[in-house]
DNA sequence: TATATTAGGTTACGAAACGTAACAAAAAAC
DNA sequence: GTTTTTTGTTACGTTTCGTAACCTAATATA
């Protein structure tokens, strides 16, 4: 049995650094490109580059308020939202299963 | 709130290229190298590292069978197997909302 | 007039990840 | 000694990524 194209292509676009992390962010609200950014170490550039890439797919909605200075907010569309239960299935998972070193390991 | 390291880690961890489909493609079932880089266009250089890095993380196992030529067989173990629910929601996810363009699109 | 301020990018450039293709190991068959 | 087969490994060129400098636009300040 060969892969599903829909499924490569979701893999495919999870598969990239830093998009999940995106999307999770959203998941708590829209937000502007400076608050997304100071959740986790993005740089400027990928960050623009993965929020265009999320727009492109119909999973993000980029909104510009021409204030002063300008401010521009992201939100997840219905589609971006439904990607509530990976994202809460991974954390599920990471709780359940993932291991951290500490930083200070005794003996 | 900040980010929790065992989400961060394993979204760090999903978010690598390959590795939701290698993950994927043993969930059918314990697998050799050749199975698993047959299920989709990675190169052999990167299965083999992916593999290396699931085995470090407990996800995977690797057991070489002395015959002539070599087998080597991937299988998941219970964390791996936990995978399960995560690669179950991006299927779902992908089927309800992924858009494949055709090839030849008429019009 | 000129300069400063600020958010949200964009660009240039070096570093890391990736893809391709040639090669290596190992053991048995010929 | 040469061939065959699977599972890698290495060399090398391409793409992606990270860092830091720069740009834009509107307003405030000097």
């Amino acid at each position: 049995m060969s892969l599903c194209p829909k499924v490569e292509k979701a893999m495919q676009l999870l598969g990239k650094r830093w998009t999940g992390l995106v999307v999770k962010q959203l998941l708590d609200g829209p937000q502007r490109f400076s608050e997304i950014k100071a959740g986790f170490p993005i740089s400027g550039k990928l960050l623009t580059e993965r929020l265009k890439e999320l727009e492109d797919e119909g999973i993000v909605t980029r909104k510009v308020y021409a204030e002063v200075p300008v401010r521009v907010e992201y939100r997840l569309t219905e589609k971006g939202r439904a990607l509530q239960a990976v994202i809460g299935e991974i954390e599920h998972w990471a709780h359940d299963w993932m291991e951290i070193k500490e930083q200070a390991q005794l003996n």
